[in-house]
DNA sequence: TTGCTCCTCACGTCACGTGAGGTGGC
DNA sequence: TTGCTCCTCACGTCACGTGAGGTGGC
């Protein structure tokens, strides 16, 4: 059975480092380096020379990452700090390990919702430096073109 | 006479690179690895080893570098294809040296008009993306509060 | 004259790009 | 078995950061 969900292919399959780039839109490259960085979570002992594989959550991990560095512009030091820890997305998707306690998944959710109002905050940041942004050009492109009609030929 | 624009001081003196870096938000270290890179326009006749001055439009240009830069991400490369020339800016503050014909300023606003389109082109581009974005934190945080609030004893 | 800011190398760093040479799974 | 994709070094690149040592203008 094969869930497609905004265009992306959403199974229960393992993943394989080169389908995960291509739809992410990255480089393996980029994805081994972000795992050496700590940035991927922990690698659940995989052998030295095999194969890496991933799960739909570690790709909408992946997913997560890449925005945040494209819209906001920040540094991996900065989406370490910033970026969910795959419990959330756990949490999120209601699949608990039954081996964690209510108080302890409350205290999981507790401390990823600052993160999220804080990109939030950023996000909204963003939107009003490119409302200036997108002000400034608009008027500019009425003055050139203005300009043009007084300066061509009839 | 000192006029300010936005907070921002702008008289007919020339600019020492210190004051520019601090001004624009970035180093000296970057103004000039700009100019290095032939981003700055031409150096006019600027002798090795002697103090570089701007004027108030290469202050203006560097702010448009930067925001195209951090906003939209670009790379310098692209930076370079997409930013204006100085001359156009002379043209929008009406300061047009009386040597050039105009036959010859309606070529230079015409060619510049392309790349403010293309500029506004790509900000709706990030505004799409942003709003996208915003519209999934603002649905995840809901979902995380109301996921707490079932969690937490009462 | 004394600071303070500027100058030019030039090596370091961050976030990957790009082969080189070798191993593993449908 | 044959490709194709994966693996690990490891050097290269882009966009600067960061001193080292020296010169210039209120």
């Amino acid at each position: 059975m094969t869930i497609t969900t905004a265009g992306n292919a959403v199974d229960g399959r393992l993943h394989r480092i080169g389908e995960v780039a291509e739809e992410v839109g990255i480089t393996t490259r980029t994805i081994r380096y972000y795992e050496q960085l700590g940035l991927l979570g922990p690698v659940d002992g995989r052998l030295k020379g095999t194969h890496r594989l991933y799960t739909d959550d570690d790709v909408l991990r992946l997913r997560e990452l890449v925005r945040l560095r494209d819209l906001l512009g920040l540094t991996l030091d900065e989406l370490a700090a910033l970026a969910e820890t795959s419990q959330v997305t756990f949490a999120l998707r209601d699949r608990w390990e039954n081996t964690t306690s209510d108080s302890e998944r409350a205290r999981i959710v507790r401390k990823s919702i600052p993160n999220a109002e804080r990109q939030l905050d950023l996000v909204h940041a963003r939107q009003r430096s490119l409302a200036d942004f997108e002000a400034q050009l608009t008027e500019k492109l009425a003055r050139l073109r203005t300009l043009l009609a007084e300066l061509e030929p009839a």
